[in-house]
DNA sequence: CGGTATCCAACAAGATACTG
DNA sequence: CAGTATCTTGTTGGATACCG
């Protein structure tokens, strides 16, 4: 048999994966999910690593994270109290794919750059 | 040696790796290049697979991802003329990251919906 | 420390209409 | 077919201020 009934389809406008990978497919969920890879990290902690993130935005996505299950939030009753950000097992799923993202804009940014450069030269002549 | 200097870190809020990210860490960018993994595409035929993507939208992306180099436009005189849009070398190293993504999304989609509703429940409570 | 609430400017994107 | 141009709305995100 080739298949069941395929339930999901990103190509479908309709499809509820439409709306997970638009929450996914972004640059501070992807940089959370990345930093979060290598063990629980506090909120300003987070934010201080994250150059550029603003206290809102974090706060923002960590929580449609969490709701997604892909990031767990501890609580420590210390004074001040303490909050604690992690991967779940399903988030952990991601870490490759997260990974690869990122690395590859560092590796491959020269040769994008070197791209751009040529698209713009060829539109000015 | 353990490495040389790091010149791109997708951490710093100025780093131009920053710019890339955001650009591919988009639900439509990564649509279109994940389509285009199958071979070059016409933009009327790219603009019906992608389900609810907009004419505008849709020529915007594809400009940006060629003036990053991962994509190229191929125009055929023909009558109308035809244009074809394919991955370029550089754009297929991407493949797998892309695919990555969309199947993540298409895979636990229910394990996701299970976390929303659990974590609505706990909310309402 | 770890947030929330509010305001506001900027940008993205959908709808629509038109063109080579 | 493969776009561009324009308009208008909706959403994002930065800044700021305040709270348990």
């Amino acid at each position: 048999m080739t298949s069941m009934l395929n339930a999901y389809n990103v190509y479908e406008d309709r499809c509820p994966t439409r709306l997970l990978l638009d929450r996914l497919a972004d640059k501070w969920a992807l940089l959370i999910l990345d930093r979060l890879q290598e063990g629980p990290v506090r909120f300003n902690r987070l934010r201080r690593d994250i150059k550029g993130i603003s206290q809102k935005v974090l706060s923002q996505t960590l929580k449609k994270l969490e709701r997604d299950g892909l990031v767990t939030r501890a609580v420590f009753a210390t004074v001040p109290v303490t909050v604690e950000y992690s991967l779940t097992p399903l988030g952990q799923t991601l870490n490759e794919t997260v990974s690869a993202f990122a690395h590859w804009a560092e590796r491959n940014m020269d040769a994008v750059l070197a791209a751009q450069r040529a698209y713009d030269e060829a539109g000015a002549a």
